[in-house]
RNA sequence: GCCCCCGUAGCUCAAUGGACAGAGCAACUGCCUUCUAAGCAGGAGGUUGUGGGUUCGAAUCCCGCCGGGGGCGCCA
């Protein structure tokens, strides 16, 4: 935002350099740490270490940096913009004309509103792929974190000026499907629970009674053992019927799938969440075996069949690398079927080809890692460009207390109990502090907060951390949350509410209070947030923005009246500032997937 | 055996190789007749697992070790 007076003084700088025969090396900039005033700095360690290491100098570097600094800051003299310069510790810093930089900001803030802090136009088409599940059963908390870091990263890339694609690929078939099914069809043909959720709830508890019935006893005896395999053969054979495309056993499955379906889009629509492509697993399964016969003809594969093994690839080898890395990759089962990695390649090619994806993200948790990396090798192997703009966004597990959450064992927390205790508890607190929320409003508001608070607790962790999941934690409201933020924004809101209109223009002329120059040096800084978290594929750098800026909006509401100003310029700047903090923090929440209410 | 990730305050987590390692939770002390107290202000809390190295400067980069997690040709 300040581009100008910053070039102004590296030009200096450079002049100053270049006279007196300093090795200047290149000027970084960064805003100055601490707060009360505004600027930026750099510093001159690298250019005196260069010095030194050039045999001149022989000062000790500190020292010399803190030399050159004070040089340049007294041959800098007046930039237009900069209301004064500092040489302290080695660093130069520049301090703006606050008044004037104030303005600037919030002008451009009030006048860009929901576009404020949106990138360049990137020329560059990204597909995000997350929000997958696999069907036949209820989502639970953990299929959360991939919805919620892919949905906040689709919206941050695409706000930083991505073409960007959102794509979701539910496994839709497999032995765990199957096994569903194959339940439901034995024991509970017929009966369907009404409603949504609770459908797909009763499915996954056919998964955990089935998954049990077939696993091994101890001290089974051999009925118990005749039956259970009697079971897993039935089991086994409606696989086999599945994939010679038996037809009963299809149109058994798509009608259960599409029970999952259902309640998958609910939670997304929930969630605000629109996918613009659905692949399904059991849909790249045919192309995927033409792939093989492709990389085989290539070279790329080996063939083991007349040996009685499968289709492999040696990506190390391929690679030249002597230490395993990559390792060998299995990309055709010995009898024919194809495997995770191999519709993964097919999948990669219809992105590449069909979609003309330039850069794809895969968000799918940490366990995965060799299978992308592999998988991202083989499309560098087999000649994609766009394989080095692959990224697998690998998230740690949310795991329960007692351990992991398995589906398979019905050990799993459901996202929906989690999202109705969240309105529960906030429609307890409504009741208790919000008063003045009409009737009509107050479910949806909750919903608004409760589910805030959970998308902050899950996109406010890194992504390669675990969280243990803790109901309490989870749907807190208090300090660094969701609701904290949106209060802030309920705060500003409110101010302006009881105000009526916005001024059209204010001048910041008058002295401003150190919170003030916080809030519009934060409020600066948001454009780079939303690139840093583009750049790094870290929702987290938006979430810690978001409650940095929130946190100085409410000390700023305390110690600096508004409305309560006698004096109407100075009122007119802060109702200025507040509305455009109030777009920010609206603007930085939309990116995490979180509403941002006028009143709660 | 090999590969990857992690180790920061009592707990949960932050910190583009830069100034004094920051928040929240928990505990403590104040602040509601005021623009919403879902809030603010204050003090307290640290040998950044450990030993070396690179660097003017390391939580950050490199090597070793300790501890935890994940993965490693026919699961997804």
């Amino acid at each position: 935002m300040f581009q100008k007076e910053q070039q102004a003084i590296e030009a200096k700088i450079r002049a100053y350099c270049a006279q007196n025969d300093i090795p200047l090396s290149t000027l970084k900039w960064s805003p100055i740490p601490f707060s009360g005033e505004w600027g930026i700095s750099t510093s001159f360690f690298q250019t005196a270490a260069d010095e030194a290491r050039a045999g001149r100098g022989g000062k000790p570097v500190p020292q010399r940096a803190q030399e050159i600094a004070e040089q340049v800051k007294s041959q800098i003299g007046n930039v237009e913009g900069i209301s004064h310069v500092e040489a302290v510790k080695g660093y130069l810093n520049l301090y703006f004309l606050t008044s004037e930089y104030a303005r600037r900001v919030v002008d451009e803030i009030l006048a860009s509103r929901a576009d404020f802090g949106r990138g360049p136009v990137k020329n560059e088409r990204v597909m995000v792929e997350y929000a997958q599940p696999n069907t036949h059963h209820s989502f639970h908390i953990g299929h959360a974190r991939t919805t919620l870091l892919g949905e906040s990263l689709a919206r941050i890339m695409e706000f930083a000026g991505f073409d960007t694609i959102r794509a979701s690929y539910p496994g839709d078939i497999g032995l765990g499907v199957i096994t569903i099914l194959w339940a439901y069809d034995k024991f509970y043909k017929g009966q369907e629970p009404q409603g949504v959720h609770e459908r797909g709830q009763w499915l996954l508890k056919i998964y955990a009674e089935a998954t049990a019935m077939l696993e091994p006893k101890e001290n089974e005896t051999p009925e118990e053992k005749a039956r259970r395999e009697a079971c897993d053969t039935e089991r086994r054979e409606m696989y086999r019927k599945w994939d010679a495309g038996d037809k009963y056993v299809r149109d058994l499955w798509l009608e259960t799938r599409e029970w999952s379906l259902e309640e998958l889009r609910d939670i997304l629509s929930m969630l605000d969440i629109k996918i613009d492509v659905w692949f399904y697993e059991s849909e790249v399964d045919e192309p995927s075996k033409a792939i093989v016969e492709e990389l085989l003809q290539r070279g790329i594969a080996e063939d083991e069949r007349p040996q009685g093994g499968p289709v492999i690839i040696k990506i190390d080898e391929k690679l030249g690398l002597t230490k395993e890395k990559y390792r060998t990759a299995v990309i055709l089962r010995s009898d024919g079927t194809s495997l995770y990695l191999t519709k993964d390649l097919a999948l990669a090619k219809v992105k590449f080809k069909q979609y003309h994806v330039d850069r794809s993200i895969y968000v799918v948790d940490f366990r995965q890692n060799l299978h992308f990396q592999q998988a991202f090798k083989i499309l560098e192997l087999w000649g994609f460009p766009q394989a080095a703009k692959c990224y697998h966004l690998s998230y740690g597990y949310i795991t329960l207390p007692e351990g992991a959450m398995s589906a398979r064992r019905g050990r799993v927390v459901l996202f929906k109990d989690v999202a109705d205790e969240a309105v529960k508890r906030v429609l307890a607190v409504e009741s208790e502090k919000s008063g003045d929320i009409p009737e009509g409003e107050r479910e949806k508001i909750a919903a608004q907060i409760g589910l805030g608070a959970l998308a902050y607790s899950i996109l406010s962790v890194d992504n390669n951390k675990d969280i243990v999941f803790d109901m309490d934690a989870a749907l807190s409201f208090d300090g660094r949350t969701g609701p904290y933020i949106q209060n802030a924004h309920v705060r500003a809101n409110s101010i302006l509410k009881k105000a009526g209109a916005v001024p059209e223009k204010a001048d910041f002329s008058d002295t401003l209070d150190p919170h003030e120059i916080q809030l519009i040096d934060l409020l600066s800084r948001f454009p780079g947030t939303v690139e840093q978290a583009a750049n790094e594929y870290r929702p987290l750098v938006m979430a810690a923005y978001a409650h940095d800026l929130a946190n100085v909006f409410h000390s700023f509401y305390h110690a600096v009246p508004v409305l309560q100003t006698d004096d109407p310029k100075i009122r007119d700047a802060r109702l200025r500032l507040v509305a455009a903090a109030k777009q920010v923090i609206a603007n930085a929440l939309r990116l995490l997937d979180i509403q941002a209410p006028d009143v709660m």
